[in-house]
RNA sequence: GCGCCAGUAGCUCAGUUGGAUAGAGCAACGGACUUCUAAUCCGUAGGCCGGGGGUUCGAAUCCUCCCUGGCGCGCCA
């Protein structure tokens, strides 16, 4: 609807300023809202005031040869010029009735942009590194990131998840090292504590223990210094893919897939490094100083220039982040968007200068800054530490609090703010927790139909219903939301921020639950009013089309 | 010290990218189940949008200077 009042504004616009001789080229976009007050109307466009200043003259004048105009359309039955110079905007209550029987035609399709035009999207995220099982800040990433990969997929984007594995470097090296420690613990060849720095989470003393049970005792010698590198390859790469396995179920468990899994291993060992180096120093962007490689990412607008390889001769993690970048852009993606946690803010402009070197553009990386989450029980924080190897695991809190809400928490609050994660709240089976709401509408109406159905009622009204009878306020006010969701869908897929459906869906069931309350659906004397019917029809389509956008069930019974 | 993010009701947070009288949930108080599901609804109360200055028809939103909190400032990843 809101395109249709777009067009009629952009039309009156055009015959304005043709009869006042004006060019109409370099005109501001034409901005259609939803006023906040009701009686205000349907729509709302500020173009009068926008326009005031480049025609020297006052939009309150401006307003009124616009509405001139815009009383021409059939579709607007009354036009206002209100305030400073607002135009308000009233739709003949046939229109959305024709707007409902429209979405209802379209089914589960309703809301599928063509927005993103078919470019092609990668969305890497959670990426941990192998080290340790994911835990609840990956949580958050994870549904971040899958959810913005659902929203742009609807929005006509074509969308690949990527998980990079971050499994070279040093932090490997200390992964076997705590595994082989732990191991020769359990021979009776180390006590105590476990080295500062190293690994000291149990699930590497378990691993240890499954290893001394199914591959015996002998797979290092007692004997062993700890400096010394025997075994560390084995160890390393055991305790790698095991954990990297349990990260898969993890995500699994959570609903999370991704198209393709990528080893930084891989980056070097192909050489890849040292062509996106090649490369860069082709460009000129290279230089030596002090024995190290240098990348002057300061020319591209980060604060200062950054090392690709070190006097020892070993590549950073950094290099190796430009080659994946680097081939990410020659698959073809024509955006890139990485989720990080925000503690790697200041990693940003360095890969983006990175990325501006090779000859890409800019504009078409996007870092989304997933914020810190917080803990708590009851409302008493829940100490977590990762140097003490305590921290509560993703698996454990969606086992805890289930799938539906665990995705449902992650996404009501905007990424780059932090997250106040309540257990207790997440897991209570009452009233308390947000996300049965949703469920809760959705189940409702089922429940109408299922009655319906089972009891053979009869509908009332033409066949296939119009939608005529549906005047009262709330049923327009639900039309206007129904129709708003592709609004919605497309302003969440531009600015890259999912939370914005989870607001959409909290809000279209509170107006359910509403009209619920205040209207029958089957009247007393069981017989359906077939309009009703056609809105609950259109509400649960859309309830639970943002239901699977945010990957969490839609029950048809609670 | 420099940089990034945040500061909105008692608490947790939205706020359609500069619009009209700033919203929701929780908590508090008062109501609604012989009903298509009360995991719901209706009502009351709650505000110097951290503070000052600026930009303009108009600012929670933009620019600037302070205050507070989180994070980052490695030839770690």
């Amino acid at each position: 609807m809101k395109k249709s009042v777009t067009r009629y504004v952009e039309k009156a616009v055009a015959a304005v300023a043709a009869a006042r001789g004006v060019a109409v080229a370099g005109l501001p976009e034409i901005a259609i809202e939803l006023p906040r007050e009701k009686s205000f109307g349907d729509f709302s466009s500020n173009i009068a005031m926008q326009l005031a200043g480049r025609w020297h003259d006052n939009p309150r004048a401006i307003g009124a040869a616009l509405k001139a105009e815009l009383e021409k359309e059939d579709d607007l039955v009354e036009v206002t010029v209100a305030g400073p110079g607002f135009i308000n905007m009233t739709l003949d209550v046939a229109c959305w009735h024709r707007c409902l029987r429209e979405i209802a035609a379209q089914k589960s399709d309703y809301a599928r942009l063509d927005c993103g035009a078919g470019q092609r999207v990668l969305v890497e995220f959670v990426s941990a590194n192998p080290t340790g099982p994911l835990h609840i800040g990956h949580g958050r990433g994870a549904a971040v990131g899958d959810v913005l990969a659902r929203i742009l997929s609807r929005a006509g984007y074509a969308v690949e998840r990527e998980y990079y594995v971050n499994d070279a470097g040093n932090q490997m090296q200390v992964l076997g090292r705590s595994l082989r420690w732990r191991y020769l613990e359990l021979l009776g060849a180390r006590h105590g504590e476990i080295p500062e720095g190293y690994y000291r989470g149990e699930y590497l003393a378990a691993m240890a223990r499954d290893l001394l049970r199914e591959q015996g005792d002998a797979l290092v010698a007692v004997s062993v210094a700890e400096e010394d590198e025997v075994g560390l390859d084995f160890f390393t790469r055991t305790a790698a893919d095991a954990i990297l396995l349990g990260i898969r179920d993890d995500l699994k468990l959570f609903g999370v897939d991704f198209e393709r899994w990528t080893s930084e291993k891989e980056f070097f060992a192909s050489g890849k490094v040292d062509l996106a180096l090649a490369e860069l120093k082709e460009k000129g962007v290279l230089y030596q100083d002090e024995g190290a490689l240098w990348f002057a990412s300061s020319r591209f607008g980060d604060e200062k220039d950054r090392v690709v390889v070190r006097a020892n001769g070993v590549k950073t993690y950094f290099a190796s982040d430009i080659a994946y970048h680097r081939e990410k852009y020659e698959r073809g993606y024509d955006l890139v968007v990485d989720v990080w946690g925000a503690d790697h803010h200041g990693y940003v402009p360095r890969l983006r200068a990175a990325i501006e070197a090779l000859g890409h553009c800019p504009e078409s990386f996007a870092a989304i800054l997933v914020q810190l989450v917080s803990l708590s029980r009851r409302g008493t924080p829940v100490a977590m530490s990762t140097r003490a190897g305590e921290f509560i695991t993703l698996e454990e809190v969606v086992r805890e609090v289930g799938r539906d809400a665990a995705r449902y928490f992650f996404l009501t609050r905007r990424s780059d703010s932090q997250l106040e994660f309540d257990l207790e709240l997440a897991k209570a089976q009452n009233s308390d927790n947000p996300v049965y709401y949703a469920q809760y509408a959705h189940a409702r109406i089922c429940s109408i139909f299922r009655k319906v159905a089972e009891e053979g009622l009869e509908i009332e009204g033409e066949t296939p219903a119009l939608g005529a009878g549906l005047t009262l306020p709330e049923e327009l006010e639900l039309i206007k939301k129904l129709d708003d969701f592709t609004v919605v869908l497309e302003a969440a897929a531009r600015t890259l921020e999912p939370h914005r459906v989870t607001y959409y869906l909290d809000d279209l069931a509170a107006q359910l639950h509403s009209y619920y309350n205040r209207n029958r659906i089957i009247n007393e004397e069981g017989k359906v009013s077939g309009d009703r019917l056609l809105l609950m029809t259109v509400i649960r389509q859309v309830l639970n089309i943002c239901l699977t956008l945010l990957g969490v069930s839609a029950p048809e019974k609670m």
